[in-house]
This record gives structure tokens, C-alpha cells and sequence, in this order.
DNA sequence: GCCGTTTTCGGCCCGACTGTTTTCAGTCG
């Protein structure tokens, strides 16, 4: 875990225990802001509060207490305030709020009453069949935590967003064959591109609700429905993902993709704006404030609703990508104009062939990135120390160079082929070929692969000395994370943006969706910076290519303006940078 | 606990669905 994580962790328990314990509900959910906060920095929080303490409290949602609490933890590594909440409950209560379908109330009822102290304990006591009888918790409830611990054993959480996307792309072809159907969209952290996914959020509309709800219930892999009202439906699919529709009727529909897109932290901020200005936000649209609830009930005639556009502008403000939805200051500095598109790609500059690992050949790999509408490709096969991806050594470089230059030569009308290589940035910071080999190419990636467990001062150190190499265009995948599943290295990204803007080199966000590597904050460390990013898919196939969408999502969540990003450039302003390096 | 285009005090978003405590509390997003 990372510290950041670490320290989110903490600020975490705390809310926990206080919501156990009947705290103040504003103060339970200020500990949980700070949570999100610090697990969204892209900085070393920890460092940030021993290095420059003004600027700790001046991240919003952090105040005085907590900052507070965090120099503490920077300094001892422990907070006292969390050590002490959490030894007035059992171990293993807060763990029972993870359970869906349980919140403060009912596990304090099952602690306190039921005598029920960890999710074991809750399992035993469900299969031996001794909770009846306690308040609230009727038989159907009783089984709606059967049924959820079950869910929560085979799932475990979140799914990377290069799964969840198909999945909500296949639930939304179903809604669109239903009859009367207008509008199908994806909402919610899928929209907004975030890199793993809790569920996946449809909003539908249509002239027959009903029939909608049918269709998502009957839809293929749906194994269970978990509630299913006039307006909203909830499934389980095989794979364990729960999908939310909701439907509404057109001329609401965008005050509904708006509220189920989110985030819920945007949506407090547009409600709070609403407010200040007269007005009423919910997923029905947005209406006069004649101080009573649920104007839509009483037949109240939206000021804006039918579109997204049309709510942002009644509150004074301009539409507002999805991606960009996190209540990080863009109500109140908006996101460059040029903020990156999918359609500004125009170069794929990290791929493979069957040199290494890929599956195609290099003139089939060229066609691929043709068909795609690209006007350069660069070849970057595997330096000699991946031997286990089939790594070349000089010799086999040389050779394989000059075999792309002749299908460069063939394809010289379409496309621009570059013979690169990524290299790999060995532990030390050196690279995996001496500087006359990488002076041979026209391009290099350089990136690491190993040794990914190393310090962070270490590694920023190892990435500064690749950055600082004349020779290097880009650094690949710069912390070599895999999203759920290693953590990878945590260098001092603010440092190498800072050092990357100076030399002109740029920092890979990694489009694979196992990857996304940068990651969006630190994309966003990038902009400030003025540091060169590259969006690559580090294709290894054909399909590979399709990954790209998750890598502009993530830049776009980092702010990225296109100005910024090389794949962007149109052709000659990208080679006289890449020549630049020669 | 946090925060300021009414404010350094007094607020802090809004509705759907479910089950159960028969009029609403709990959970979720």
C-alpha cells in the first residue's frame, strides 16, 4: 500500500468508528473527505505536511484538525485519536461495514444486540440461524446479508475499467432494441473514466419504462435482480457486477445523466450552487426553490432538464466533460479549452511485434495504425534484459531496425515508421543498451520493468537519470503499477515532471487498462509542471489499439490539454521533437 | 470537522427502494 493509502486508511477508520458510535453525521463525513483527498493526491501527502504545512491545510476538505492529525502520522506514523476510537469497539466491527445492505445502524444493532463482532461471526450466526428477533432485521433483511456476504466472497470489490466498459456497452445494445426506447447512456465512474469501477450506472429514456426494466432483468448474464422499482433496477451479472438502470422520461433525461454521472462530490457543489441561486437540482432537473420538497411531484416545470448543457448553463456555467467531474476546482477555474480529445490521436509511439512479444508483424502492425487514421507509428520492441519477452540483443536490434526502415520506405506515403526500442531503465538508472546502439534509432522509449519494489527515493532517482539520458523521447509506464494488482514504484513525480518539462521529454500515460499508468493525478502534476505526456497503448496486437480510450480518459482526468500531449501533434511538429533527440 | 459572493457561526444535497418498528428508518448512490 501506498503511504498515501496508508494514511487514507486511517482517516477511514476514524469515520468508521464514529459513525459506529452515533457521531455527529458532518463529522463522520468530513473524516471521509479527507480521506478521498489524500488518497487522490498526486503527492506524498505525508511528505507535503513536514516539508510545507500552509500548503497541506490549503487542500480543500483538509482543515485544521486534520492536518493536525496527518503531521502527526508523518511524524510517529501513528494517530492517537485513531488508535483510541478504534479500541472502543471490537476488531472486527468496522469490518462489518463492508457488507452491502449494512450501515452504522444495523451493525451497531448486531454488535450491541445481536453480540455479532466480525464478518465471521456474522456468517456463523446467518447459517446457524440465531439473528431473528432482533429490531430491523426481518427475514428478508436477514437474507439480503446472506446473499450480499456471499457476493462479497466472490467478487472482492472494484473491476478495472477495460472490463466494465464492454459489459455496459453489451447491457446497452439489449435497452436498445426495446421499443420506444430515446436515449441509452453509461453514467457514473464509467463515464467519467475512472480507472476501476464499482458498478455500472445506464440511464435510459423511453416512451415504456417498464418494458426498459423488463429488458435489463432478462438481459443475458444477469443472474440475480436486486431491486426493481418504476424507475429503477439493479442486477447482478455472472461476473459479479451489479448494474444500475435508471430510466426517466426524455425532456428529463439530462438532469438524470448528470446526477448519475456524477461524482457525488460535483453533484453537492452544482446542488450547493442551485441553492445560493434560488434554485432546486436533483436527477429531475433543475427548478425553482419554492422551499418545498420534490417539486417534480407537484407538477413544477423544469427550468432546464432535457439536456446536460441546458443545466450547466441555467447555473451560470459551461458544460463539463465527465472526466473532470471530482470537485477538483473545475466550477471554480474551468479546464483548458484544448483539453485532450480521443480524436486528437493521431500517433501510436510504444508498440511490439512478433520481434518480441507482439502478435503481428511489423508491416501488419503499420497497417493496423493506417487503418486507425495515424500519420506515425513508432516500433519499440524489448530491450535484451526482457528475455522472458523474447528481448533483443544489438545484434538482433540492428537487424530488426533495419527491417522496419524497409517497410518504412514502402509506407512512406501513408504513414511515418519510426525504428525505436523501449529500452529498459535497469535498477541503477542506466539503460539495457549503450548510448551508440539507442543513437542508431530514431526513437526510444525508455521504461522500467523490474526492481519495482524499490524505495521512492531510489526510484526517483533511477527515473531522473532516464530522463536526463540525451537519447530518451519517453518515459514508458513510469511506475510499472498494475492497477488492483501491484503497486509498482512511487517516485517523486512532481520532481520528474519538473525535470521532463526542462529536457522535453515526455511521461507515458499507458492506455492499457491493466496499466493506466501515469495516473490521473499525476497527469494532472504533469500540467502544472508543462511536461510533454505521451498517450500510448503499448499495443501488442491488433486489438490492443482499442485500449486508447482509457488513456485520453485518464489524461483528460489529469486535465491534459492537447498542446501538451505529442500523440496530438500533427506530423511535422512531432519529428522535428523526436529528431530533436538525435 | 470544514468552510465563507448572506457567514468566523451555523449550516452542511436529494430521492429511490426495501422491509418492517403500520408511518418510516435504513441504506445506497
Amino acid at each position: 500500500m501506498s503511504r498515501n493509502a496508508e494514511l487514507a486508511q486511517v482517516f477511514a477508520e476514524i469515520a468508521d468508528v464514529l459513525d459506529l458510535t452515533g457521531a455527529n453525521a458532518f463529522r463522520v463525513n468530513a473524516h471521509r473527505k479527507v480521506a478521498r483527498a489524500i488518497e487522490e493526491c498526486g503527492e506524498d501527502v505525508a511528505t507535503i505536511a513536514l516539508a510545507d504545512p500552509a500548503r497541506l491545510r490549503s487542500i480543500p476538505g483538509i482543515g485544521d484538525s486534520s492536518a493536525h492529525k496527518i503531521e502527526e502520522w508523518a511524524r510517529t506514523g501513528r494517530v492517537a485519536e485513531r488508535d483510541e476510537l478504534l479500541a472502543t469497539v471490537p476488531t472486527g466491527v468496522p469490518g462489518l461495514l463492508q457488507v452491502p445492505g449494512l450501515g452504522p445502524k444495523r451493525v451497531r444493532t448486531l454488535w450491541q444486540e445481536g453480540g455479532v463482532d466480525s464478518v465471521d461471526a456474522l456468517r456463523a450466526r446467518l447459517t446457524a440461524g440465531t439473528l431473528g428477533g432482533l429490531p430491523g432485521m426481518g427475514p428478508k433483511t436477514l437474507k439480503a446479508i446472506e446473499d450480499a456476504l456471499r457476493f462479497m466472497e466472490a467478487s472482492r470489490g472494484r473491476v478495472r475499467l477495460g472490463e466494465a466498459m464492454p459489459v455496459a456497452m453489451a447491457f446497452a445494445e439489449v435497452l436498445r432494441r426495446v421499443p420506444g426506447v430515446k436515449r441509452i447512456s453509461h453514467a457514473g465512474s464509467l463515464r467519467r473514466g475512472r480507472e476501476t469501477i464499482g458498478d455500472i450506472d445506464l440511464v435510459a429514456s423511453g416512451t415504456d419504462h417498464a418494458a426498459l426494466h423488463a429488458a435489463i432483468r432478462a438481459a443475458p448474464g444477469v443472474v440475480q435482480v436486486i431491486a426493481s422499482g418504476e424507475t429503477k433496477t439493479s442486477v447482478r451479472t455472472d461476473r459479479g457486477l451489479q448494474v444500475d438502470l435508471r430510466t426517466v422520461d426524455d425532456d428529463r433525461f439530462g438532469a438524470a445523466l448528470l446526477y448519475f454521472t456524477g461524482s457525488k462530490e460535483h453533484n453537492v457543489r452544482l446542488r450547493e450552487r442551485a441553492q445560493r441561486m434560488g434554485m432546486r437540482l436533483n436527477e429531475y432537473g433543475l427548478f425553482t426553490d419554492d422551499g418545498e420538497a420534490a417539486p417534480q411531484d407537484r407538477g413544477a416545470i423544469p427550468l432546464a432538464a432535457k439536456d446536460e448543457e441546458d443545466v450547466y448553463r441555467a447555473l451560470g456555467l459551461r458544460w463539463m466533460p465527465p472526466e473532470l467531474r471530482e470537485d477538483h476546482g473545475e466550477l471554480e477555474r474551468h479546464p483548458p479549452e484544448d483539453l485532450l480529445r480521443i480524436e486528437d490521436i493521431r500517433a501510436e509511439l510504444h508498440c511490439h511485434t512478433t520481434a518480441s512479444d507482439g502478435t503481428l508483424e511489423i508491416e501488419a502492425m503499420v497497417q493496423e495504425a493506417v487503418r486507425r487514421g495515424f500519420h506515425t507509428i513508432a516500433i519499440t520492441d524489448h530491450s535484451r534484459s526482457q528475455a522472458q519477452a523474447n528481448g533483443l540483443d544489438a545484434a538482433r536490434l540492428a537487424t530488426h531496425a533495419a527491417a522496419i526502415r524497409e517497410v518504412a520506405k514502402a509506407w512512406s506515403k501513408r504513414i511515418t515508421v519510426l525504428a525505436g526500442s523501449e529500452v529498459d531503465i535497469l535498477a541503477d538508472g542506466s539503460l539495457d543498451y549503450p548510448d551508440e546502439v539507442l543513437a542508431a534509432l530514431d526513437f526510444v522509449v525508455a521504461s522500467p520493468h523490474s526492481a519495482l519494489r524499490a524505495e521512492p527515493a531510489a526510484a526517483t532517482e533511477r527515473l531522473l537519470a532516464a530522463i536526463r539520458h540525451p537519447l530518451v523521447h519517453v518515459i514508458g509506464h513510469p511506475t510499472g503499477r498494475i492497477v488492483g494488482a501491484r503497486e509498482g514504484l512511487s517516485p517523486d513525480i512532481a520532481l520528474l515532471a519538473k525535470e521532463a518539462a526542462a529536457r522535453k521529454v515526455a511521461l507515458e500515460v499507458n492506455a492499457n487498462a491493466m496499466r493506466l499508468d501515469l495516473r490521473d493525478s499525476h497527469v494532472r502534476l504533469c500540467v502544472e509542471a508543462g511536461c510533454l505526456v505521451a498517450i500510448d497503448t503499448d499495443a501488442h496486437g491488433a486489438g490492443d489499439f482499442d485500449e486508447l480510450p482509457y488513456g485520453v480518459a485518464t489524461a483528460r482526468r489529469g486535465w491534459l490539454p492537447a498542446s501538451l500531449c505529442v500523440n496530438a501533434w500533427d506530423r511535422d511538429r512531432l519529428l522535428a521533437w523526436v529528431r530533436s533527440k538525435r
